[in-house]
RNA sequence: GCCGAUGUAGCUCAGUGGUAGAGCAGCUGUUUCGUAAACAGCAGGUCACCGGUUCAAGUCCGGUCAUCGGCUCCA
């Protein structure tokens, strides 16, 4: 059974209405709008006459706990016609102390059928309690069996969702079948902080932010910065293997060719301030690699044989994100894709997507991630936000489908989550908290081609237009290490971690085996790289070190002691399983 | 950007208008240790910043900045 047709989603729901009428009573003038159940709980957009402040929430938790025990049955009502409908919402009150209901009610269908939810009881001084809300449902029974609720936070939140219309605020609550599940949902949600990509990078050392530096533009530690070699390094093996050529171009561009791009006209707010030399030529930070790289496909004449040509660096691109949507390394303000494009022939264009979409997968098995699902982004009728023709629109959009079709890729088709460009396949995952980040991406780009008049020269020596897809496994560093850090809770496989061996040595004594021992090590290759050794010498004890190496993640760690000294063996520690005994080096090595 | 919240030592946090505190980290000394914190001492602060109220502000008020949750937007 989906989560739709549960029971608990129809207790969420009514918890939402329960809420409602609860700040019906405590507010006058509050215009309520929509109540939804959402994955985790439920919220209440609502117009407020006066800021709702957030030490609110307990005065209405508490009077929702009262009317939630005067055992309000509810019940669904069907209105006959619109006309009725608009009396039962207005109910006395004058059109304009309604607005968003009667927006919703225009916004039905006519020949739909129009549906209520009525609660009412008599309170202790017998006084009628009622609540009444246009509704599609479905609800539980009862206000008796919303037992286990709690009100989690406030937001503002713009009506329909458009910036446009005004801002309404949101109160998010959770409600369970059971004290305990409640109990139990919250702890989870303080355990999942822990996991925070941002509680852990500065536990691990990954990265840190400085407010001498600026909001959203990390600075990269020894520990994080060896992470983003050890992930470029494998991404570019692989890249290698199928055919990419590496470039490098600058963080700086002259503003032209970004005028060209079509970057200026639909970007323009989320880039940097622009700046301009002394010949009064003006340059921008880059939001995006791809104008680069076409200039250097245009360079030199291109002919079929050439293609596809598929140019790919790891560019570091600077994005003005408003204040409000800065999230650590998640989304920052510079972060570094790993970005290529490929320009092929439209008889090509299939067959690279489906390379493409072959890299994706090797590198979700790589990284091990699992839970993700595949989204293809296509353009939203609506809006007018894209560059481009219909038809190539519609060209591109097939052969997405198509790739994943024949790669046996589960998607879901998302309308208006496109690039300005072009469609794209994303691939989306949680992080810690439950949001949703898009990481990887293919997008098909007919326009770019146009705009810049790419040609290559056909077998029938006469100039045709390439298509260029531009793609990011990772989608960025920034943000796929934020999301690894989280799925991991900080514990990289091995292959991954930034220190994969910590060598312990138990006494002074010891430490100069233990150097010894940690320089062979690091001559070892694994995975194509040395092995990344830490010699952990301080003058602290033995559990000190272990328990500091076990909370860094530390993978193994061996323990140099007397013992092993005289047997030739070392001390075997696995972050997991804890002690494995003595072993030499050797039989370690070859367990790895 | 907007709505709400938070800002005290490197980190986690206490401090209820009257002389700024703890644990961990750091430094110094002692300890040389076999699988998750040895012991002792020392040092560490413009209580985010600016202004106001008050005899007196970490504490009350206003503004700014940063961070956090959400909306919109995005890799």
């Amino acid at each position: 059974m989906s989560y739709e047709q549960s029971h608990l989603y129809r207790l969420r729901h009514s918890a939402a209405h329960l809420m409602a009428q609860a700040v019906s009573e405590l507010y006058a003038g509050a215009k309520l709008s929509i109540g939804p159940p959402i994955e985790n709980g439920f919220y209440y957009d609502i117009d407020f006459p006066e800021p709702f402040k957030e030490d609110e929430l307990v005065k209405v938790e508490n009077r929702m706990r009262e009317l939630a025990n005067l055992k309000q049955p509810i019940t669904r009502r069907v209105v006959a016609n619109k006309e009725e409908a608009r009396a039962l919402i207005l109910n006395g009150h004058k059109p304009e102390d309604e607005p968003y209901k009667l927006e919703l009610l225009d916004a039905i269908p006519d020949g739909e059928e129009v549906s209520f939810y009525d609660q009412r009881a008599i309170d202790k001084q017998g006084k009628e309690r009622s609540f009444v809300d246009l509704c599609r449902g479905p609800h539980v029974e009862n206000t008796s069996e919303i037992k286990a609720f709690k009100l989690l936070s406030v937001a503002g939140a713009y009506w329909r969702g458009d910036v446009k219309n005004k801002q309404l605020t949101r109160i998010y609550g959770t409600a369970f079948e059971t004290k305990d599940e409640l109990e139990q949902y919250l702890h989870n949600l303080e355990e999942a902080k822990k996991r925070d990509h941002r509680v852990l990078g500065r536990e691990l050392g990954l990265f840190m932010f400085s407010p001498r530096v600026g909001t959203g533009l990390p600075l990269w530690l020894p520990k994080g910065a060896t992470l983003r070699h050890v992930m470029t390094d494998f991404l570019q093996k692989e890249q290698v293997k199928r055919g990419y050529e590496p470039v490098v171009t600058p963080h700086i561009g002259n503003i032209k060719l970004y005028e060209k791009s079509g970057h200026i006209q639909t970007y323009r707010d989320k880039m940097f301030p622009f700046m301009e030399d002394e010949e009064k030529e003006t340059y921008i930070l880059k939001p995006m690699n791809c104008p680069f790289h076409i200039e250097i496909y245009q360079a030199q004449m291109r002919s079929y044989r050439d293609l596809p040509v598929r140019y790919a660096e790891f560019g570091t691109v600077h994005r003005y994100e408003q204040s409000g949507e800065v999230t650590g390394i998640l989304r920052a303000r510079g972060f570094t894709q790993d970005d290529a494009h490929l320009f092929v022939t439209p008889g090509q264009l299939q067959e690279e997507f489906i390379g493409v979409v072959d890299l994706m997968q090797t590198v979700l098995k790589k990284l091990g991630l699992k839970d993700f699902r595949a989204r293809v982004g296509t353009k939203d009728p609506g809006s007018d936000k894209y560059v481009g023709h219909d038809d190539n629109w519609t060209a591109a959009t097939q052969a997405i489908t198509d790739a994943c079709d024949q790669m046996q890729m589960d998607y879901e088709v998302s309308p208006g989550d496109a690039a300005f460009y072009g469609p794209k396949l994303d691939l989306m995952i949680k992080d810690a908290l439950g949001r949703e980040w898009q990481m990887g991406t293919v997008q098909v780009d007919y326009n770019l081609p146009e705009r810049f008049e790419l040609e290559y020269v056909g077998e029938d020596s006469k100039p045709h237009r390439p298509v260029m897809i531009h793609r990011a496994p990772f989608g960025s560093l920034e943000r796929m290490i934020a999301l690894l850090t989280e799925q991991f809770a900080g514990a990289f496989p091995f292959w991954l971690a930034p220190t994969q061996i910590a060598v312990l040595p138990i006494a002074d004594r010891h430490n100069e085996a233990a150097i010894a021992l940690s320089d062979r090590l690091k001559d070892t290759t694994y995975d194509t790289r040395a092995l990344r050794v830490e010699v952990d010498d301080r003058r602290e004890s033995l559990n000190k070190k272990i328990r500091e190496n076990q909370r860094m993640k530390v993978p193994y760690m061996l323990i140099l002691g007397d013992k092993d000294l005289e047997a030739g063996t070392v001390g075997v520690r696995d972050r997991e399983k804890g002690d494995l005994g003595a072993m030499t080096v050797e039989s370690f090595l070859s367990n790895l």
